[in-house]
RNA sequence: GAGGAAGUGGCGGAAUUGGCAGACGCGCAUGACUUAGGAUCAUGUCUCUUUGAGGUGAGGGUUCGAGUCCCUCCUUCCUCACCA
């Protein structure tokens, strides 16, 4: 009896060799070719989750393979080490910030090498180390000397719960991205980074393999408009009032205006008579949250301020509102409002009575579109009318100068001087200041009016560790007088920087993460950049990954990439283009969903309709007793297929049919059920401790090893997609491994072998190869196991069969394990080694894949009949058209949907390319 | 309201991008070995009225041929959301 597969007396030891003699360090050789790649630095929250684990171990597994494929690979791992999280640890848990985080690093550190990843643990960088902080804060003056970063004022999100404020892209639905806790708008002077600088530069992808999903939301959250700006005047002062619009063409059908209710105008326009109405307004305005705004009811509320304003394009005296379905954020705060061709107009309009005035005509309706009998507004194409010399210009469905109607307005407009064309962007400044202390510093100084950058020889601005952490929510650097207090005139900035800043440029701390003169090698930059492949999550799409796409651009602006494109010129590689974007390719993967629910107990009433019960009420119950006097059917939901449900009632299944309008109760979910809901609440539910059904990567490792855990994540979900857990699906990946041991273990067979098995063991074993290179290629890490699994099956089969002599098996064991070594890394070693070969299977080339062997002789030639498969008939792999037609024409199933003697309309012949089987369509 | 992605067995998922739908795995069934089986091995496993026929959320269309392309619905998920 050989030795089974125990891999946890294998895994540890080789993790300890490989780190022994130093497998997986990547150095600069400029003879082989460099591959980046990169997976997101997790945050130390003081475990890894299976998530990290489903992101970064098909990663490594792709890294290994382009390293075995010759590359000289770069795969580091590292830390986004400042945030909320610890501050809030050392005020919960009066542990500081350091400590908690430190502590959070070491657990980590050996959880992430219980992967039996290829991590180059020595370029490790951590982003709330001086050393590391250093250089975000070094980038921050340079930004600041540009322009990039500047000190303003503006509206922006305020959390009072975490007692900071936030940068648009961390406030989703009005609530903080983290907490959910709902934000303010406040009035506040902040540091921003200029990224609307940017707008344009960031929404050309160009060269970019990005998933197109990232693309779009990218492209929506910058949200590029092109339309044209004029300046009405109010009619008493004659203050000038900024108006953007997309829709030049309709300048003539405002009939009024609307101001934002933070608008600096509204309380210098306001009549004296209005002066309370508009007031109490913008103080019930001023209350509400985001979340409140759009929870309010949808109707149009706003106030009239007794200001009128002229039209510059008619002359027109209209009446000046206030509304807050006006945003100030946007554009200039400002609207001419146009109720005959804009909907939140046309309902402002009618629910205060204001008037209408058409001036575009559609031209294909039966019904000329009048001002009075309209029911909604109408953007659609048409000519512009009531508009003076503009009368008549066409206008299409086309957006900005391609509008041949808005082209001749904004012509006029510049001609006349009462406007101008104007792009307009949603993108706003990245707001980078935090009121947090587990951030890095700002190394900023104020002076009476004075703002003092901290001289480079200063740098870091040290976080101090002897501070206090009270529960007021406000950072301990406030309170922290030897900080701020520079001297008796100067005060420190006591703001830190997004931790996002950190994570935009941590790719090139990497390179070279102890590097004290530069943020990063010149020499190791020109050689990795840019990052070749970066996986992670798509949560990032409008923040991390939007951010350092900025973030490489400015720098490239500054010229911090110019020492490092020297270096690149000196090494005969064209540096041009190479420091534009950060990441060449992304992929995105999808999220471990919890497991799916079963054993809920559920109690259906209602009408029999033969043994299946047509439930008019289904209630979840978490007791499995049957209540006293209850008639219908009760137990254990054992399965679901639409609205049918499989109860185990007793050990009998009974089917319950759901109906559409049934009551439907679960406990955990208050307010009417729908179906919809119960289904979810069966099916698959995200992770989470509140939930219960966290799976714990350590656990699996001890139960099943590594190996078998990162098969797993491999081979049971798309990747891109993720999907709900099933531990039960863990016996594949296991089983196959415990195969291929056993296979390796049970050695060469004494079997003479078979020419013509092992020919074909031969070609299967290329086929094999090519399905797994491709697999890889494209991030289709399961279909690569499967071929693999595949492979073992008929390697196995042959075995048995006694067809396989020991040379074959020998050849076919030194490419197998090696096809395993990305996937399995520990076994693929410890076979390897007991096979005995050189240490390591991880320096091996990657078996070459022969497309001459891999071809089949003989193939299956499939006779179809009007599309559809009938029939197979083996024939000669390169057999031709005419000889197909003839052999397809003579076969049974041609015979059979043939009328005697009749020939058939058409027979299309298909060639078997590469991998498929050559087809002969017959059209009867 | 706007934009995007997706819908395939009991389940996770394949289908080389328009060419034999359901690879591979889980589960299940039958059998073998066994005191035992939640071990192992073998065989089977889309459906049906089974010499054949039908089948990828529903309905249309394009094509010799559609899971794949086009149109109209339905459902789910994600993102943004009074964006002027």
């Amino acid at each position: 009896m050989t030795e089974s597969y125990q891999p946890q007396a294998i895994e540890s030891k080789w993790q300890r060799e490989w780190e022994a003699t130093e497998l997986y360090r990547s150095r600069v050789d400029w003879d082989k070719p460099k591959h980046y790649a990169l997976t997101m630095l997790p945050y130390p929250s003081g475990d890894l989750h299976i998530g990290h684990w489903f992101a970064m171990t098909p990663s490594d597994a792709r890294a290994r393979w382009m390293r075995m494929r010759g590359y000289n690979v770069l795969f580091p791992m590292g830390f986004d080490a400042f945030g909320l999280p610890a501050e809030q640890a050392a005020i919960s848990r009066n542990i500081h910030p350091w400590k908690w985080t430190y502590a959070n690093i070491e657990r980590m550190r050996a959880q992430l090498r219980s992967m039996g990843a290829m991590f180059d643990w020595e370029r490790e960088a951590i982003s709330c180390t001086p050393e590391y902080y250093k250089w975000s804060e070094w980038f921050f003056k340079r930004f600041f000397e540009h322009g990039i970063a500047y000190r303003g004022s503006a509206l922006v999100n305020w959390s009072e719960t975490l007692q900071t404020v936030l940068a648009n892209e961390q406030v989703i639905d009005g609530k903080d991205e983290r907490t959910g806790q709902p934000v303010q708008q406040k009035m506040m002077e902040q540091w921003f980074f200029r990224i609307t600088q940017y707008a344009d530069e960031l929404l050309d992808f160009e060269g970019m393999d990005w998933p197109p999903s990232i693309k779009i939301m990218q492209t929506n959250w910058i949200g590029r408009s092109e339309g044209a700006r004029a300046t009405f005047h109010t009619e008493i002062g004659g203050h000038p009032i900024e108006i953007y619009t997309t829709r030049p063409d309709t300048l003539w059908g405002a009939t009024f205006m609307v101001l934002a209710p933070e608008h600096e105008l509204v309380k210098k326009i306001t009549t004296a008579e209005r002066r309370e109405s508009v007031y109490s307004y913008l103080e019930q305005a001023g209350k509400q949250t985001e979340v409140e705004r759009m929870l309010e009811d949808r109707e149009k509320t706003g106030v009239f301020t007794g200001a009128y304003a002229i039209n510059p394009v008619n002359d027109e005296r209209i009446p000046i509102w206030i509304a807050d379905y006006v945003m100030i954020t946007y554009g200039t705060g400002a609207i001419m409002a146009v109720p005959a061709h804009d909907q939140r107009d046309f309902e402002f309009a009618r629910a205060h009575d204001l008037p209408i005035r058409v001036v575009i005509q559609p031209e294909d309706m039966e019904e000329p579109l009048r001002d009075a009998t309209m029911s909604e507004a109408y953007d659609g194409p048409g000519v512009m009318v009531n508009s003076d010399a503009m009368n008549g210009s066409r206008s299409t469905w086309q957006k900005g100068r391609k509008n041949p109607a808005i082209n001749r307005v904004i012509d006029w407009l510049e001609a006349t001087g009462k406007g101008r064309e104007s792009v307009n962007y949603r993108l706003r400044d990245w707001l980078i200041s935090r009121q947090r202390y587990w951030g890095g510093p700002i190394p900023m100084m104020y002076e009476g009016d004075q703002i003092v950058p901290v001289p480079d020889e200063d740098l870091p601005v040290e976080l101090p560790e002897d501070v206090d952490f009270m529960p007021t929510g406000r950072s301990p650097l406030t309170y922290h007088e030897p900080f701020f207090k520079v001297s008796e005139t100067a005060r420190r900035e006591t703001d830190t920087l997004d931790t996002f800043m950190c994570s935009s440029w941590y790719q090139l701390r990497y390179l070279s993460p102890h590097c004290d003169t530069a943020p990063f090698d010149a020499e190791e930059a020109a050689y990795w950049l840019p990052v070749d492949v970066y996986t992670g999550g798509a949560e990032h799409a409008v923040m991390h990954l939007l951010y350092t796409r900025f973030f490489t651009k400015a720098l490239r602006d500054i010229g911090v990439y110019d020492e490092a494109a020297e270096a690149m010129r000196r090494h005969g590689r064209d540096p041009e283009g190479a420091f534009d974007e950060p990441m060449t390719v992304l992929r995105n993967q999808g999220q471990v969903l919890g497991a799916e629910r079963q054993g809920d107990f559920v109690l259906c009433s209602g009408r029999m309709a033969g043994s299946r019960l047509m439930a008019e009420r289904v209630e979840v119950v978490d007791w499995n007793q049957v209540p006293a006097g209850f008639e219908g059917v009760f137990g254990e939901i054992a399965h679901r297929t639409e609205d049918v449900l499989h109860v185990n009632m007793a050990g009998l299944t009974q089917f319950v049919e759901v109906q559409p309008d049934a009551e439907i109760i679960i406990p955990d979910i208050p307010g009417a059920n729908n179906v919809n809901q119960l289904r979810h609440h069966l099916d698959i539910q995200r992770m989470s401790k509140s939930k219960g059904n966290v799976v714990n990567p350590d656990e699996l490792v001890a139960k099943y090893g590594a190996d078998v855990v990162r098969c797993y994540l491999m081979f049971n979900f798309d990747w891109q997609k993720g999907g709900p857990w099933n531990e039960n699906n863990i016996k594949g990946p296991l089983g196959w491994l415990n195969d291929v041991w056993d296979i390796a273990m049970a050695g060469p067979p004494g079997s003479a072998g078979d020419a013509a098995a092992e020919r074909d063991l031969e070609r299967k074993l290329h086929q094999t190869i090519d399905v797994i290179n491709r697999g890889l290629e494209d991030f289709s890490f399961n279909t690569a196991i499967a071929e693999q699994m595949k492979f073992k099956n008929a390697l196995r089969a042959a075995l048995r069969a006694g067809r396989i002599g020991a040379e074959t098996w020998r050849a076919v064991m030194h490419r197998l394990i090696r096809l395993l070594a990305p996937f399995a890394p520990h076994i693929a070693e410890e076979i390897w080694a007991r096979l005995g070969w050189e240490y390591s299977v991880h320096r091996q080339p990657w078996p070459q894949y022969d497309a001459e062997k891999a071809r089949e002789d003989v193939v299956d030639l499939v006779v179809m009949i009007n599309g559809k498969p009938r029939q197979t008939i083996p024939v000669a792999a390169d057999i031709q058209r005419e000889r197909a037609q003839e052999l397809a024409l003579a076969s049974a199933a041609a015979q059979r949907f043939l009328q005697a003697g009749q020939p058939p309309k058409r027979a299309i012949f298909i060639p078997g390319r590469k991998g498929m089987d050559p087809k002969v369509n017959i059209v009867v």
